[in-house]
DNA sequence: TCCATATTTCAACGATTATCGAAATATTCG
DNA sequence: CGAATATTTCGATAATCGTTGAAATATGGA
């Protein structure tokens, strides 16, 4: 991930309003959810939500697929999380640093002892 | 961590010249870095730099001490831990969320929280 | 004390941002 | 077709942002 992706999705989260349209769709899943239903739960005009779902989509953050009269939008997982393993990279030069870090490498299951 | 918080911290990591000192200061470890250091290592004028410390302090995200003639700034990695866990909360309704490609088994990588 | 170093404060400026209202576009249904 | 629904586009506006230059403050050393 270059740094101006990483800014440009750091900023499309940085708004009240859009960090709420995006944890809706994160908690909608890989379904997303109808620009209107979004409208509704969080209170927003309809056309103030169309520029903050530009800003979400530009930054990799959410995609639109059309359903009907409806337009439904979801999240981008992946762009998420490539955002924070670009925060922590090199973190503490590399050295593993004390507080819980989601760059750990994540326990493997263990195999099933033979 | 409350949702405004959330929003200060996103919008001090969503600029060029602030993501840059940010990742300066991760990589630099807890014992952090002077700001003349800093100043030089990326090359920004020392009334910039420290309107940027300003807002990256009152993000919790960072942290200075004197030492001498310099200030000393340094990463606050536990807000930015806290600050990841709080964009995936209650990820795809609780449900483990398999991202982008439910084709492929998908490689282990970010866990899901609880 | 006086001087150099290191950093901060302040006022200004152009640029970007989020929101609004009104009008336009696309889709479905009768 | 024409009406209703769902969303987007456009133009305007106030507010916030990042940078600059000049001056101020704090520290350490001669």
């Amino acid at each position: 991930m270059e740094k101006t992706d990483a800014v440009t999705a750091l900023a499309a989260l940085a708004q009240d309003n859009r960090l709420d349209v995006f944890r809706l769709l994160v908690q909608a899943g890989p379904e997303g959810m109808a620009a209107g239903a979004i409208a509704e739960a969080l209170d927003l005009a309809p056309n103030t939500l169309t520029f903050h779902f530009d800003r979400l989509r530009m930054a990799g953050l959410a995609t639109v697929r059309r359903e009907g009269r409806s337009m439904i939008y979801a999240a981008r997982f992946e762009t998420m999380n490539t955002l924070v393993g670009f925060l922590t990279e090199n973190c503490c030069g590399g050295t593993s640093c004390a507080p819980a870090t989601p760059s750990k490498p994540a326990r493997k299951r263990s195999r099933v002892p033979a």
